[in-house]
DNA sequence: ATGAAAGCGCTAACAA
DNA sequence: TTGTTAGCGCTTTCAT
């Protein structure tokens, strides 16, 4: 039971060299020539740290640093395909920079997005933060602001909130998309959005939505928009379809599902109840996913470009951390989104 | 500019109420009992922790004890639906026990690997690994189980490695998958595998799949096995299946895919060039996804129980953190898996 | 029932 | 060009 299996710390490298831990913590942050180290030792020291395989104690240097070289993400959920992708671009990108990532969950569900903020920020010290943002108002983030601390958002935004911001254009995109099934025919179509329906994208989308009707001259009622709760969405779009494709009167001929849960749901329904798209009705969903591209009828969606939102988020988020931005006016990116005409519509 | 943003420490707490930091710690760690700590103080110091809205410094905490409530995972593409489903199952496991997650893409590279084991372990000082690995010997984590460090083997296993594991028996569900096939009438079955093809769960597919050739008296020949290279899926797919359905005699008449990667390129494949499935060719994937589901035709594939694999890894994993199984042989799960039916075959 | 003090491994200000 | 030292915020041993 001897202690030499124990990892190497700093002070074990500087002995063994007989030289003072300054040095070698000087090698190990690339600092020799800024306080004029000979090639000589710094060559001694870095053979040694690869020999013994010494690795830094992350924890100390973020004790004494307070960076951590960590960034926080919450998203929705993180098995969702438009999220994880998204994630696995910005994972890629910080690693080019010598940062990881601690991404997270928040289940629309804004208490535990608070919770989350603050373990990521308080308890784990991540340097910055790029949230997906479930938060009613921004007020929620004065604290983060107020401390100067980086974040930026992402997909959603927030009123009036004075950070970076980087989405896409929902409601052209939503009016599109509701166009699209007005000139495929459709003269009832109802808009299938998800709650909490304060989210920016969502009420982009249907302030989209109800455009494209007004500007079609279609009967703009507020009764052929259903919010459809995060937490049950089978059960509730069936329920709906249930009631909206029974009725005597004006059934509904065209369906845009607000994003790609929902657009599942629905396809659901049309294949357990055979419903024939686009014949009895048009279908068109945002965010594209592969299921839409491979199923009968291929659904039409609206593409979100997402390693550009996951690039351009990272990015914003590097600038802050860079820093000399302090005055800068935060940046807002908006991207453009892309029909994908298929045969739903 | 005072310093009055300045996050609160447990110096903070004692001072602000007259009392020493080991107090404030006792309470932080619930250790107030262990020390006969009155519960008026007890609460005097919860109330001021709440108002204060201290947060402990985990950096600290694990500079001190060595212990950082963080769990890794490396899986190949933490944005392939089926890892990132397995990913989300355990981070909600390991929040209710207080750890966190850092999820890591390998991209099928063992040197990558390597470098994220170490920089999880040795910088980052992760409490415990749950690995989907894409090394070739067990040999290569010596490193870990000589400093007796915990981990875990998810989906893919490693040869004499005497660690727990949880995977699925893929034998059995390639076995069954290539049967299928058979069953519906082809005489002329390929695999397409991927690389690196020594990865357990490949080799057991590819296992399962020539048994079930030799069980039904078919020709085994290894040039109806073909390697796709994990990083140019596509074009790779592309490539075979525009010589093995061209070719004048024995053309091809089923085919079993290794993996939902490869599958989605023979889907694309069929659908560019209008393969009849399963007319002219009986299909088969790997891994179930909600593509198959919806496509058209819908394929049938071997489900794997993805919650159940992401729940038992984190279940081994934390039976080792809590440790008093020091002597106990490691517990290998095998779970099984379900042949889903569709129209594909 | 509570406090004092050492020390985890590192960086940075200051000394030499 | 290199070394000494203080201290980041916490836990824990030992005192009281």
């Amino acid at each position: 039971m001897t202690e030499k299996n124990k990892k190497p710390s700093i002070d074990d490298i500087a002995k063994s060299l007989g030289v003072s831990k300054t040095l070698v913590s000087m090698v190990l942050n690339n600092k020799t020539q800024k306080y004029g180290i000979s090639e000589t030792t710094r060559k001694r020291v870095e053979e040694k740290i690869e020999e013994m395989g010494f690795l830094p104690n992350k924890a100390a240097r973020r004790l004494r640093t307070g960076k951590s070289f960590l960034i926080g993400i919450i998203v929705p959920d993180i098995s969702n395909p438009f999220y994880s992708k998204i994630i696995r671009e910005i994972e890629d990108k910080v690693q080019l920079n010598g940062y990881h990532l601690m991404a997270c969950s928040s289940d629309e569900d804004s208490e535990k997005e608070m919770n989350l903020i603050k373990m990521l920020v308080d308890s784990q010290q991540v340097d910055g933060l790029i949230l997906s943002t479930t938060l009613k108002t921004a007020s929620e983030l004065d604290f983060l602001s107020k401390r100067n601390f980086p974040y930026v958002l992402m997909d959603r935004t927030l009123e009036d909130v004075d950070v970076p911001s980087v989405g896409v254009d929902n409601k052209t995109g939503a009016y599109n998309a509701t166009e699209m099934l007005i000139k495929a025919g459709a003269k009832n179509v109802a808009m299938f959005s998800i709650s909490p329906g304060y989210i920016s994208t969502i009420e982009e989308r249907k302030k989209g939505y109800l455009n494209a009707l007004k500007a079609n001259k279609l009967n703009v009622k507020a009764d052929m928009l259903f919010e459809i709760p995060f937490s049950d969405i089978k059960n509730s779009v069936f329920e709906h379809l249930d009631e909206l494709l029974n009725k005597k009167t004006k059934s509904i001929d065209g369906i845009f599902a607000a994003n790609n849960n929902i657009a599942l749901a629905c396809m659901e329904y049309f294949r357990e109840k055979k419903i024939k798209v686009p014949e009895k009705l048009k279908f068109v969903s945002f965010d594209d996913i592969d299921v839409f591209h491979f199923s009968n009828p291929t659904i039409s969606a609206i593409e979100q470009p997402l390693s550009d939102i996951g690039s351009w988020s990272i990015k914003l988020l590097f600038e802050l951390l860079e820093g000399d931005s302090e005055t800068r006016k935060p940046v807002h990116i908006n991207l453009p989104t892309k029909f994908i005409a298929r045969t739903s519509c």
